[in-house]
RNA sequence: GGGCGAAUAGCUCAGCUGGUCAGAGCGCCUGCCUUACACGCAGGAUGUCGGGGGUUCGAGUCCCUCUUCGCCCA
């Protein structure tokens, strides 16, 4: 059987064929059984590449998904995709500009054709790539937020929404992207702290002499209608109600007080824009201020402004407007100034606040409840501190604006009647060719929904709603939601919104927010910055396990993921390294069970009986019960990275290094214990497949299969999840075995530092004071012999007589003194080596005296603690003592 | 400006309820192709746990403060 395993795993050769089969058994879709669980992905874009991003975000959620599945529970993991309004037409846009072409060409009916043709090509591109990293997910039930059911929702939901007051249309300030030509939620004007510049400038008063106003956009001085001052600012009182004459435009303008000034800023004195500012559109209409838009759509100055300015850019208008301030002596100074400037979040344009008639939802309402679940415990949020930003945004929630001026996406269902005197608006679940009221003719709102306005829907549209379909009510609510903290406010926070309101209960109570992968400068990934990783790359080079084992490994709660795009061998050699681990210890396994074996449990008549496990196998399965424990409670706790690590070790170090190590003799021919050391061999490395499954499931599969009694047809990823066994807990064991691996590393040290070659072995001693430690320790003679690499065949009692000859000595505790032969020329080295020893020792010794001899200690201290301490000074005192003898014997003194 | 984190070995990070907590992986040094694995085996070096102060019998661990970095919100 192993002759079909290659010495070096070779994760090409299996990966493909594996998920294949896996997917061709159907294993990933819900198996009827326990309670379900159930995690949403959070759909990545029908047009995106997967990159390092999305691989992170999905191993975790496969870890997990895998995790439960093993539990038995009744797992969805439902993947699809989203429209991404923005970021597809910029796309297709880009396509067609490429011919020379604007969509405007194409009219909006062609245009959106084209976008599904794109889509219809490409959108499976990314789920495909999902495939390659072993993502189990049920693929039957893939959705695209534009599908006709999830569409029906949106359309639903908005209806809904609008008949409660929840949405409504109005003229406000918005953030306004000049490049893609739209409105965006305050959410995707993303603010960026940028090195700006305070303009003081001198407004000259219609009486005569100035007043300065500091601002960080001078040009927007054209839309001005006032300047503002705080009611009870003393320096400017006098000059409230009188009127500025503005410069370069000719215009007066009122001099008002307002109570939303902030006197500290700058002059104190504030022009006010209210076609280009929140807070001036605030103050505007508070008294009663004209409202002039001097910017086009695209962020150049229109025609309210004077025509010398019309047609410059932003930047091109602030230059000319400060040079003729300069010009007339009005410009007082300028100053550098920290602020904070939004960003268009698909872009990176900055976003141009702007008056405008949108759509928005009236929030406070939806967010009382979503607060409420998380004061209550409904929801719990990895890492903690992720909860209070929720609560944060949830206690200032803004309304969110959802008119986007965009073709691809859901059409806003409102139609207006154009009839003279009716003027009705409508707002229907169904297409309307004509008006309910008088039967007009209508014409439907030109703009589409925020795609997020879909999104965060998903938890029940995606199972059906709004209909009442078998899986809406086995599937909602989920568990846990996996994403990326970026999109906490953008899409968690609304969906819990949304499921609170149109299902009366949380879409999920866990929310794991995971960090970020960054290269080694901390800087995102990202393809501007060409610092990104291809994770198909990796899987080519490494294999996908390795990818996934990187990525698990390397994230900690909380933490972000730093790996190397310029070196991959770094970043990735260690996952890869560990599956060939695996690979190797599956050989010599697998070629080891081709011997006579018995069960370990079970009513078989030849069972294997307790009395007849070496201490060996006693320790290898206490240390995979207690690697089960902890991986299940880290996997529980989502603590990914713990659980992977203790399974590792004990891959690793525990089974491969020792264990495999100390039965070896036992596997040759049919040397006695042999079919004890094969049932253990199997039953803890089947363990071990298992707690690595959800991390590495592609190897593990591959090994599992080949185990006894499991067959090609059976598959680990609905094998159980190994329980705790209390009868494998064994203290005794693992105390016992952690005192032969001190034997045997210590002869392993004193020969290494005796530069004695590992194919000589050096002539060793081990002694003891005390016979029941020499009756524990005679049983295992010849693997510590065999372990160590010395030659030794017997514990010996030490009698009061001297050695007789030189020898190279550690202390143990317990005085178990471990020895080999030393030759006269290293005496020196030795006595020195000793004496160093004997030094530390004593300082030890020293600092317990001084902590034990501390009254206040030996008196609050708990009694464990204290005994504790004395044990360990004594223990500290017999091992300095005995290397003092050791140092008399030598005549090192 | 408000709020929240983080600072531990060259690098990336564990260390969760104060008492074997000074650790892991990678990297580095030495010796080994010991018939599962050189993507390996054995051994080794490396830290005033960011600075200062405090609480405590005892502090990477709790409190205060300073410095630096990061995140969220204005």
């Amino acid at each position: 059987m192993t002759e079909e395993l290659a010495p070096q795993y070779q994760p090409g050769a299996i990966e493909q064929a594996l998920y294949r089969w896996w997917t061709e058994q159907d294993l990933f879709a819900p198996r009827p059984g326990n309670r379900p669980y159930v995690i949403m992905m959070p759909p990545p874009n029908v047009t995106a590449q997967l990159h390092m991003g999305h691989g992170l975000n999905n191993t975790v959620q496969d870890a997990v998904i895998r995790f439960e599945r093993m539990r038995g529970r009744e797992v969805l993991w439902l993947p699809g995709t989203d429209h991404a309004g923005i970021a597809t037409q910029n796309v297709v846009e880009r396509m067609l500009a490429s011919e020379g072409k604007t969509r405007f060409d194409l009219g909006r009916d062609a245009f959106v054709r084209r976008v599904w043709s794109h889509v219809d090509e490409t959108g499976a591109t990314i789920l495909d790539q999902l495939k390659a990293i072993g993502s189990s997910c049920d693929w039957s039930r893939t959705y695209f937020t534009l599908d006709e059911g999830l569409s029906r929702a949106v359309r639903e939901v908005f209806v809904r929404l609008y008949e409660k007051d929840l949405v409504y249309r109005g003229n406000y300030i918005i953030n306004w992207c000049p490049r893609c030509l739209t409105a965006l939620s305050n959410e995707e004007a993303e603010k960026e702290e940028e090195e700006g510049r305070l303009w003081h400038l001198r407004y000259p008063l219609a009486q005569g002499g100035h007043l300065t106003v500091a601002t960080t956009r001078p040009e927007t001085m054209l839309g001005d209608t006032a300047v503002a001052v705080h009611p009870s600012d003393a320096r400017y009182a006098a000059l409230v109600g009188t009127t500025i004459r503005l410069p370069l435009v000719d215009r007066d303008i009122p001099i008002v007080a307002d109570d939303a000034i902030d006197p500290a800023f700058g002059t104190g004195a504030v022009k006010v824009t209210p076609a280009h500012d929140p807070l001036d559109f605030e103050i505007g209409k508070r008294h009663g201020l004209a409202v002039l838009n001097i910017l086009t759509p695209d962020a150049h100055i229109g025609e309210s402004a004077p025509e010398r300015f019309q047609g410059l850019t932003r930047e091109a208008a602030r230059k000319a407007v400060v040079r003729e301030f300069e010009a007339l002596d009005l410009l007082d100074k300028t100053e550098t100034h920290q602020h904070a400037v939004g960003h268009c979040y698909r872009c990176g344009t900055v976003v141009e606040p702007r008056l405008s008639e949108q759509w928005f939802v009236r929030m406070a309402p939806l967010a009382a409840p979503a607060l409420e679940a998380y004061r209550d415990g409904s929801l719990r949020f990895i890492p903690e501190r992720r909860g209070t930003e929720y609560a944060q945004w949830m206690e200032n929630i803004r309304d969110w604006c959802i008119s986007r001026q965009l073709w691809w996406g859901h059409r806003i269902p409102v139609w207006y009647c154009d009839a003279d005197g009716c003027a009705t608006t409508s707002v229907s679940r169904t297409d309307l060719t004509a008006c309910p009221a008088c039967g007009g003719s209508v014409r439907q709102d030109e703009d589409v929904l925020d795609t997020w306005f879909s999104s965060w829907l998903v938890p029940f549209s995606s199972l059906g709603w709004p209909d009442e379909t078998p899986d809406l009510h086995r599937y909602y609510p989920g568990d846990a939601l996996v994403t990326a903290p970026e999109i906490l406010f953008f899409w968690v926070a609304r969906m819990i919104m949304a499921g609170l309101e149109f299902q009366g209960d949380v879409p999920f109570h866990t929310i794991y927010l995971h960090g970020t992968v960054r290269d080694t400068q901390h800087r995102k990934m990202s393809k501007s910055l060409g610092n990104g990783i291809d994770p198909l790359e990796v899987v080519e080079r490494y294999g996908a396990d390795a990818l996934r084992y990187t990525v698990i490994s390397g994230m900690a709660v909380g933490t972000d993921l730093i790996l190397d795009p310029a070196d991959l061998e770094t970043s990735f050699a260690a996952g890869r390294n560990f599956a060939n681990k695996l690979w190797n210890a599956g050989r010599f396994i697998l070629g080891a069970l081709d011997g006579p074996t018995r069960p370990l449990a079970g009513p078989h008549p030849n069972v294997i009986r307790r009395e007849e496990l070496a201490l060996a196998d006693r320790w290898i399965i206490a240390r995979c019960d207690e690697t089960v424990r902890i991986a299940t409670e880290a996997f529980e706790r989502f603590r990914l990275n713990e659980a992977a690590a203790a399974a590792y070790h004990f891959l690793w170090s525990d089974l491969a290094d020792w264990y495999i190590e100390q039965v070896k003799p036992r596997l040759h021919g049919d040397q006695p214990g042999g079919d004890v050391a094969r049932a253990v061999l199997a039953q803890t490395f089947d363990v071990a497949l298992r707690l690595l499954h959800p991390v590495m499931p592609f190897v593990t599969e591959t090994l599992w299969k080949r185990l006894p009694g499991h067959g090609l047809e059976a598959s680990i990823c609905v094998a159980h999840w190994p329980g705790p066994d209390d009868r494998a807990t064994d203290d005794e064991a693992l105390a016992r075995f952690a005192e032969l691996q001190a034997i045997v590393t210590s002869y392993r040290q004193l020969s290494a530092d005796a530069g004695i070659r590992p194919g000589d072995k050096a002539e060793g001693w081990l002694t003891v004071a005390d016979q029941a430690v020499a009756d524990r320790l005679a049983p295992e003679i010849e693997t510590i012999a065999r372990l160590g690499r010395v030659r030794l065949d017997r514990v010996t009692v030490r009698s009061s007589v001297a050695a007789d000859s030189a020898r190279k000595t550690d202390v143990l505790p317990d005085d178990v003194q471990v020895s080999i032969a030393l030759s006269a020329a290293d005496m020196a080295r030795e006595c020195a080596r000793l004496e160093k020893e004997e030094a530390h020792l004593r300082r030890l010794v020293e600092g317990q005296e001084r902590k034990l001899g501390n009254a206040q200690f030996v008196e609050r201290a708990p009694t464990a603690v204290v005994d504790g301490e004395r044990q360990k000074l004594a223990s500290w005192r017999e091992q300095a003592d005995a290397l003092a003898d050791n140092r008399r014997q030598l005549g090192c003194v």
